[in-house]
This record gives structure tokens, C-alpha cells and sequence, in this order.
DNA sequence: CAGTATTCGTTCAGTCGCTGAACTTAAATC
DNA sequence: GATTTAAGTTCAGCGACTGAACGAATACTG
């Protein structure tokens, strides 16, 4: 902890306004004293400067019915800090440009297999596809990278499926890169004003990831390896599985163990018997987290979204039998509709995410760099 | 979000300040000031408020060496806030009062088979108990009871081995109330100001619960069931277990299926097989949470508490096995030695956690009742 | 033993942020 | 055009923290 000033007041309040300025586009300075409690004098001096740093924009008269002054319409400023995601996956850098509100506003996409290719390679296509982003004339305010493996501070300690490990990801842009491992990323990404607030994202994509978020908050765990789904063991006698050990939930529900969206729309037996299995074991998995950590919705993402109505039956069905708060509150089970482009696009809100947070010390730092 | 005030500042730093006399038995208000980085000015207008609320003490000249005026030591008062947990067990109601340091300082047990007795009957023990305790002569800030089941909010939703559902756990004393499941209110007793922060308890009192701490706070999930890894499956063709599933880890690692202590130090082939099994599966369900959650430190309390020497081995070559982080941060398990009390102590220790938290408020409310 | 250096704790003016009330501005209604 | 209602601004006041100055207490020094 540390000690608390009213600089502290006011970067909670600075805060407190921008979120409710975010919630409730096109309101007035006078709504916002009512939502949020404080008094009209504080509200105009704080708006006033995230007006001032370019955070909030006026959008005109509001739109009132009955007599009285109309008020001045309020919202996020469109020219407002971006946001840059890129996501390494084996075989494509994918990246986008996020406005403040979270609205893709460009998209870049570069296909090839970055299988054992060198770090320092794939970091330099990585840092020009930002360079490219940046240079479109929007102030960037940080940029996010997400990778597939475990991630510690900036430091991706390993991914196998890239053959990499110990790989600092350090960008030479101007502003604050944040590292994210891919499952994580796509769950940041999931996460919408008016959405839910606590769920996991099960993430198919080569292996199985999962990114829990209780509260609107990542859980990253102490070192920040959460979310290891894909070995959670689902049958000790089960086959091997590229960890070492036996039965990990990777070995029937990973993208190796799943057949073709094709495959399984044709009706093919052997694919939608691969599909019951995966449902059941992941349901099996799930039931476990849920009755861990009581989080009770699940959003498939990756592989497991295109393939989801071959596994909701099996899934819901082991989840129904397995956790055991189901009586009071029973699961759901969603899919994710954002599909290739989630890794990058949750990294890049979450590359912004501390203007949000504390909008007050960003205009002090005034930091608007590239 | 709420507005926040010059109050809230205040609040803030008395937190700040009593965490720190906590941590620092023996302090001067100088001392507090170089920690904390607050002004000496404001250290003793705040530790002003804490003495005169009877949550800090002078305890007399601070030894130092070298020249100077001699500072005046703090440390929390031990005639301050005292709480009492009550944890009801199938067979028991044990009891205790702790002192602001978190020590016990008077005990009840009333023995006596709780199951299926009437939900009334119980509680009007617990409260002549909590009566009988609180009569001792100091200030009771708080009470807790732990029950063995699924709660949310003050109400115990349903506790098998009990056979009770849908109790409202309202004792009618002058204090806040919290209840707790027993897993969670023996995790909460490892708890210690110079212990890990990150853990998870295993608790093995019949069924097998685990109560998660984050960061020194309990992962309670989104309606308060967290916890529940008795029945995570650790073997899809396994037994059928109470709950109707099969193959969760209470048929391998619950009490049932655990030998006594005897047997297993008179080298019983039977009993050590039972633990072998039960060691491995908990293995096997407990790298699933690590793996989930990246939380390094397992506790055994209970029944695996008093067995866990046969266990260690098993559980650990498991971990070994199957936790992906192991490789830059091994997971360690060690045996709890708090014994029988573990829940009523958590429990009481919780019940008093608001004043540490928000001092300043209970202060302000001058609420000492009982 | 007196003087000095050092540290503890308090006092006080100063600053900063929030507040409530008064005031100004602006629009709708009569 | 007067009146009513609401938005937004101005301003004195309050509460909390701060830094410097001050008084108090102790140990070291010659």
C-alpha cells in the first residue's frame, strides 16, 4: 500500500468520470453529477481537463425534452489515445488499431510460417507492422503482443509450437508495450461494457488455453501462468501428450484431436465421434474449473467456436451431470464470435487499458507519444 | 465505482498505518512516518485517532541506540477489537475467541452429532457459545461461523453431511456476522503476516473442499462456491461418488477412502495402498488447479494434514509430472499444523478483518458493541 | 557537568481537491 | 416578452496532507 493524497482523489474521480463518460455516450456534464454522485463544480473541473487532454470531446447540444438549458453532449474523443494489438501465431502476425471506444479502425495481416523461425526476425516484422499502424494518423497510446506460451513480465518464457523460449519482447516504439499470452488475450477481448463480467475463454488454437476473467480482471495467477487448460488431466490411463504426461485434456479436445468444420457438417462418423469426445472431455475439464472457481460462463473461442454446435450437446451434458452449484445456478455456454482476429484485437484494448484506468496521471505525463 | 473524497484519503492512510503497526509491533510514530512515506505530521494526527479508538497502544520508551529523543513504541491494542469464529462440524461445534493479534485466547468445544439435527437446535448453540465467549471481559468486533457446505451471503444453501439446506445463518448478536464455508475459513487461518499470500488449503473433513488465497484474499467465485475440488474428475470410469458423478477425487482422497493414522504407521499393505492412490489423485486434481491458477503453495489440512507423510510422496511426483510451470517454479506442499481449530480460528480472524481493513469507519461509527 | 548534536513528536501556515450555494446562461413554455 | 426550468460556472469554505519550524528528550563530548 501506499500512502494516499487527494492527487489519489483525483485520479480516482478522473477515472471514475471517464468510465461513466464511456458507459453513457452523449450524456452532459450535469448527468454526469447525478450518476456519479460527486458535485457539478468537480465534474466541469475534471471534464474540463479530459476535454482539455483530448480524452472527451464535446458532440454538441443534447436532446432533451421540457423547458430548461439544453446540456453539452459528452463522449470519447474519436482522435483519443489507439491501441495497437499484434498477435504471433505459428503461421501469421496478425495486428489491428483500436479506437478508444475498442472499434477496429485498421487491420494488417502478414501470413507465413513463423514455426523455428529466429525471434529477433519475427520482432522485426512485428515492430514495422506497428510502425505502419502507428503512421496513421492517431495518437497510439501502448501496444499489446500477444504470443502462444507462458508469459512472465515482458519475457516470453517458452512456446513450443514456435519452438521458442526465453525471448525478450522488448518493441522500440515510443509508448508501453504489454505482453500477453494468446489465451488471455482472446479473453480480454470478450470482454465488453455490456457483457459479462467473469467467464473463461477456452481458446483452440493448436493447444488448449484458457483466459478467466473474474470481475473483469484477467486472473493471471502468481507468475502469470494461469489458464494452462490443455493439461488439465481428463484420464489418468489416457494417451500421452507432448507434456509428458498422460491424458491432458490437449490430447482429445486439442486442434490435432478435432476434425474439419467440414468434415463434421457433412456428418462424417468418425468426425462427429472425435466431436462427442471433445465436448465430453472438455465438459469434464470445465466442470472442474467451474466447481473451482465458480465461474459460470464459459465462451468458446478459436477451433471450439467453428466446431461448438457439434460440442454444446456433449459439454452442457457433462457440465449439468459434474458442477455442482448447477442447482442454483446452472452454466452457459456461449461461442465467440470474433474469431481469427480476438487474440490481437483483446491485447490491443488491453494495451490502453491504463489510460482508462487512471486517465488523470496519462494528461499529467501528457506521454501522447508516436 | 464510487466518488471519492478527502474522507476516502483518510481512510485510506489510518488502513495504511495500522497494517504497518501490525507488521511492526513496537514502532515509533518516526519510524511510521520513514515506512510508510506519510508526513510525520500526519502519522500522529492519524495514530492520535487509532490510540484514542483503542485499536493502537503505546507501549512505552523504543529502545534505540545513538543519541535523540527516544520515540514512543505502537503496537495494536490488546484490549482492541477481539473476534469469534465458530466452526459446526457433523459431530462438534468448536469455538474460540482471538485477540487482534490473531491469538486465541479462550476455547469452547461442544460435542455432539450435528447431523440431521434440527437447524435451530445447532444454531441456538452456536449463540450461547458466542455469548458465553464474548462475556469474557473484551471487545468483540466481529463473529464468524463456518459451516460445511455451499454458502452465499449469510445463508448456507445446502450442506450434505449435515443434511441441511437453505439455512439463514442469523445469530442474533450485537455484531457483524459472516459465514464461511469451512474450507475457506481453514484456508484463511494459514493466513499469516509473514506467510505466502498465494495458496491453496486442501481441506479434508469428510468431503474434500480447498479454499484458494490469491494475493491474501479468498478466490470466493462469482456466488461464493469456490472451492469445490472434492469433485473435480479424476477419472471419467472411476467409482460413483455421492454427488452422482463418477470418478471425483472425494472417492479416492475423502475421508471414506482414507486409512486411519494407525494403520498407516503399522505399514498396513491395505492402508498403503489407500494413501498411495489417494496421494496420486490429489496429485492429479491438484496439478489441474496449479496449472488453472499458477498458485505455487499447497496446504494439506485435516484428515490429509495428519497423513500427509504418505502423501507428500506421491502428490509431489504428480505435481512433478503434470504442472507445466514446474520448470521455473516448482510447486511446494506442505502439511498445516493448526490442527482441529483451523476453521473457527480462519473464521474469527475473518470476522474482524473489516476494522484492519477500514479502521477509520469503525472508528467514526464508534460501533463497540457487545 | 555544561554544551552540543541528534532524533522524536507537535504546531502551524500553505496547498490542493471537493462541496454547496449563488450566479449566469440558455432554452421552452405561457 | 415574461417566466420557468435546467446547465454550467464562480467562489468561499472545509478537510486532509505537507514541509518547515519548534520544543522536548536523550546521548555524546570536552
Amino acid at each position: 500500500m501506499r500512502p494516499a493524497g487527494q492527487l489519489d482523489v483525483r485520479r480516482h474521480n478522473s477515472a471514475l468520470l471517464l468510465a461513466a463518460v464511456t458507459a453513457n455516450p452523449g450524456c452532459s456534464r450535469a448527468g454526469l453529477a447525478a450518476m456519479t454522485g460527486l458535485a457539478k463544480a468537480t465534474v466541469s473541473s475534471l471534464v474540463d481537463h479530459l476535454v482539455a487532454g483530448g480524452l472527451v470531446a464535446e458532440t454538441g447540444p443534447v436532446e432533451r425534452t421540457g423547458r430548461g438549458r439544453t446540456g453539452t453532449g459528452l463522449a470519447l474523443s474519436a482522435t483519443g489515445p489507439h491501441g495497437v494489438g499484434v498477435a504471433v501465431g505459428v503461421d501469421h502476425v496478425t495486428a489491428c488499431l483500436v479506437d478508444p471506444l475498442g472499434g477496429v479502425r485498421a487491420r494488417r495481416v502478414r501470413s507465413g510460417d513463423n514455426r523455428g523461425r529466429a525471434p529477433e526476425q519475427v520482432l522485426a516484422v512485428v515492430t514495422r507492422v506497428v510502425r505502419s499502424l502507428a503512421g496513421q494518423g492517431v495518437p497510439v497510446g501502448g501496444v499489446g503482443v500477444a504470443v502462444p506460451g507462458l508469459v512472465r513480465g515482458g519475457v516470453l518464457l517458452s512456446a513450443p509450437n514456435l519452438d521458442w523460449s526465453e525471448v525478450d519482447i522488448a518493441l522500440d516504439v515510443g509508448v508501453p508495450v504489454t505482453v500477453a499470452n494468446e489465451a488471455n488475450a482472446a479473453a480480454l477481448a470478450e470482454l465488453r461494457p455490456d457483457g459479462p463480467r467473469d467467464y473463461v475463454l477456452v481458446s483452440g488454437e493448436v493447444g488448449v488455453g484458457a483466459g478467466i476473467v473474474r470481475d473483469g480482471a484477467l486472473l493471471t495467477g502468481v507468475h502469470g501462468f494461469a489458464g494452462e487448460l490443455g493439461h488439465l488431466c481428463v484420464d489418468p490411463t489416457g494417451p500421452r501428450c507432448g507434456c509428458g504426461a498422460r491424458g491432458c485434456l490437449e490430447t482429445y479436445a486439442g486442434t490435432a484431436a478435432l476434425p474439419t468444420r467440414q468434415a463434421a457438417a457433412n456428418g462424417d462418423p468418425e468426425a462427429l465421434s472425435a466431436l462427442e469426445s471433445a465436448g465430453t472431455r472438455l465438459g469434464q475439464a470445465l466442470s472442474g474449473l467451474v466447481n473451482l472457481l465458480d465461474i459460470p460462463t464459459i465462451v468458446l473461442g478459436g477451433d471450439h467456436a467453428r466446431l461448438a454446435p457439434w460440442l454444446f450437446g456433449p459439454l452442457r451434458a457433462e457440465l449439468a451431470r459434474r458442477v455442482i452449484g448447477a442447482r442454483w445456478s446452472p452454466p452457459t455456454v456461449v461461442a465467440s464470435t470474433l474469431g481469427r482476429e480476438a487474440a490481437a484485437l483483446g491485447v490491443a484494448r488491453a494495451a490502453v487499458d491504463h489510460i482508462r484506468a487512471d486517465p488523470d496521471s496519462y494528461l499529467r505525463g501528457a506521454g501522447q507519444a508516436l
